[in-house]
DNA sequence: AACTGATCTAGAACAATTCTAAAAACCTTG
DNA sequence: CAAGGTTTTTAGAATTGTTCTAGATCAGTT
């Protein structure tokens, strides 16, 4: 943020093999530089047009998909048609709450998820999602 | 399944106050008869069509919500884009294959999840969804 | 049988996402 | 620093899954 803001998203990028493009910079820094956040890609290319930056909603996606891949970003699919990419990437769960479609980390230490069962066919386990749906009352 | 095979399906509908209409019927059958299942929308649609049962994909959709509603299925949300009604309404949770899409359940006795946190504001806790993505070996 | 509200339907509409092929940008190398 | 080859971006079309709409049909009375 200060003399050269870009650097640290440079380098972050570099380490995950991915181009610092000018597009990837804007994106990236939207997405990083605000702490923890919860976005679909409609919102983060409002978000860029509106801060000026021209990038197109098909890159959007496509960055999305490669911070995603490369471990930068976190997947949550939370409603069948829309998709929320977390920045948070440590272990940690979600409340999701059904009304506003709005999502609330909890910290990994605040569940305990004991014994799970082994995965099917010696399959590898890649993610584990706890996703806990709450109504806000009126 | 014998002399008087819908009124079991009948009685069931009933009870949650739905009309035991042909199209619910038919469509509750293909559901409950054949053990627990994981099934999209268009896939229950194709059955329909294919055992000879005449029934419109909006149907099928209403269908599929109503008993969703009167919790005769739950519904789960594992990829963006594509939503799978369980049968299965028991507490348990699920393996989602990532490479094929494939469900399979976990019964809930064979996880422990400790010391949810409380909802945020006051909400109530309506579901709590535990998906554990495997990638199968090739 | 007639009535009335619930349900069903085909097809249009919609929203989120992916695809496509061409233009632009990036990073060498000479 | 210009040329060249590759990667990335782009606008717009295409696709996919789902919902909407308005009219037709059906289920359960009376």
């Amino acid at each position: 943020m200060a003399d050269r803001p870009y650097t640290a998203v440079i380098d972050r990028l570099r380490e995950v093999g991915l181009r610092p493009t000018r597009q990837r910079l804007a994106l990236a820094r939207l997405l990083f530089d605000t702490g923890d956040r919860h976005v679909t890609a409609e919102q983060l290319h409002g978000e860029a047009v509106t801060t000026g930056i021209s990038v197109s909603l098909a890159t959007v996606y496509n960055t999305l998909h490669q911070f995603t891949e490369s471990g930068l970003l976190r997947e949550v699919v939370v409603e069948a048609g829309r998709s929320y990419f977390d920045t948070n990437i440590a272990n940690h769960h979600h409340f999701f709450e059904t009304k506003s479609g709005h999502l609330i980390d909890i910290p990994a230490d605040q569940v305990t998820i004991g014994s799970l069962p082994t995965a099917p066919n010696g399959a590898e386990i890649e993610q584990v999602d706890l996703i806990i749906r709450v109504r806000r009352r009126a």
